[in-house]
DNA sequence: CTTTATTTTTAGACGAGACTAAATTTGTTC
DNA sequence: GAACAAATTTAGTCTCGTCTAAAAATAAAG
């Protein structure tokens, strides 16, 4: 059995490289800020997590999962995702409670549970926020959609996912109607990394600001 | 944050301290064998929950839970049993999987997903097997039921709780039909520590081992 | 091409919680 | 009350995952 800490820096390691500007490699320094631990107990478990053959480490240079550590991630972010979904459908959870209660519960359900929840929701393709959930043999689909803040003037598109970084986030877009589903276009883009003057749906009109458009992934339309 | 380890004991000295035949005190190779540890290692626990003021130690003879260590075991008890209704009447769960499953579950749960399962069960008041569930602040309810063993013959009473120590017990006694809110009645019990035979309902007839009419608990009917 | 700043790794320690082996206390039996 | 068996505690290790401080490697700047 893997310990919740191999768990949480596969989940990460993962997570890092699947982020934009990651050459597929992943800086010590990341992962340590990212799980909120020294740089030398980040090393520690690298080189560890190399011993066990989860992920190849370049000394210096970064590390990167092995298809076998890969394949453990995918099942951490299966269960984190599954659950959060089961959270908000069974439980009326709020989307910015859900991600904390998953990440204490995704390290111990067990198989039956995760089929039991998996059915329960119909077996679902995607997140709460529109991220893909892992197949239970570890495929995970590549949507590749654009960020919202690439689209030039004039063009529209529909809302495919939002970033579940921050809760706070999540609470601002679900007020603003940026929510999964939703067609937006860019009326106007300011200059200097100004924000950006959508219309939002049929009705609404917003205005926001670049790290927001940042964190919206759209599939443009033509 | 109390760690699993401490939860674990802590929930493991209550249930002893209430089995019967345990004059409040509570032996150090009784923890140990209930937690699968060696008799040391539950020392060294013990010198710690001592030292924490959540148990009363006196050497070579046992412990005793203090209000506080006990208020925090009936913490862990009202996760698991609420868990284990749950897992039982949203997912599906047989009885004799809850277990495992909440074991796991109940030192990761928030007070939210406490709060959010007990409405959705609609507060309910005993367990699954017919355990009483501790109220959130510390109460639990002190049924006082008679043993199975214990009844003479022609005695009769109504299945109110039965052991759940033994998973595979607890498909036995699924399968012969003596289940919570079933009435029996003892037709004969064979000398020497033999066999019990019982009317089980209206129509079934059974007969069980003194051990297993031990693990089952009952309101006697005059 | 050297100096400097940054990142990463090494070295050494610590707290939790488990273990085994040995010592101690208790309880029982003659 | 002495001798012995059983239970308990002490002593000393081990693994895991964290930490700080120091050393080494890399990258950036003059």
């Amino acid at each position: 059995m893997l310990s919740d800490a191999v768990q949480d820096y596969l989940k990460a390691i993962f997570k890092l490289s699947r982020a934009p500007a990651a050459g597929g490699m992943v800086t010590t320094s990341h992962i340590a800020e990212r799980l909120r631990v020294s740089a030398a107990s980040a090393t520690n478990m690298i080189k560890k997590l190399a011993e066990m053959r989860l992920l190849d480490h370049h000394p210096y240079q970064g590390v990167e999962l092995t298809p076998a550590g890969e394949k453990i991630a995918l099942e951490i972010v299966r269960h984190h995702r599954l659950l959060e979904l089961y959270l908000r459908e069974a439980l009326g959870y709020e989307w910015d409670q859900v991600d904390a209660e998953a990440d204490r519960l995704e390290h111990v359900i067990s198989e039956d549970f995760e089929d039991r929840i998996d059915k329960a929701l119909g077996h679902p393709t995607v997140g709460a926020h529109g991220e893909p959930i892992p197949t239970k043999d570890g495929e995970i689909a590549d949507h590749r959609y654009q960020r919202l803040s690439e689209l030039s003037t004039g063009q529209r598109g529909r809302i495919r996912q939002v970033s579940d970084r921050d809760p706070e986030l999540l609470r601002y877009l679900d007020r603003s109607g940026l929510v999964l589903g939703t067609e937006v276009r860019v009326r106007d883009r300011a200059p200097f990394q100004g924000p950006i003057r959508l219309d939002v749906g049929r009705s609404g009109e917003q205005h926001i600001g670049l790290d927001v458009a940042e964190a919206i992934y759209v599939d443009v339309l033509r």
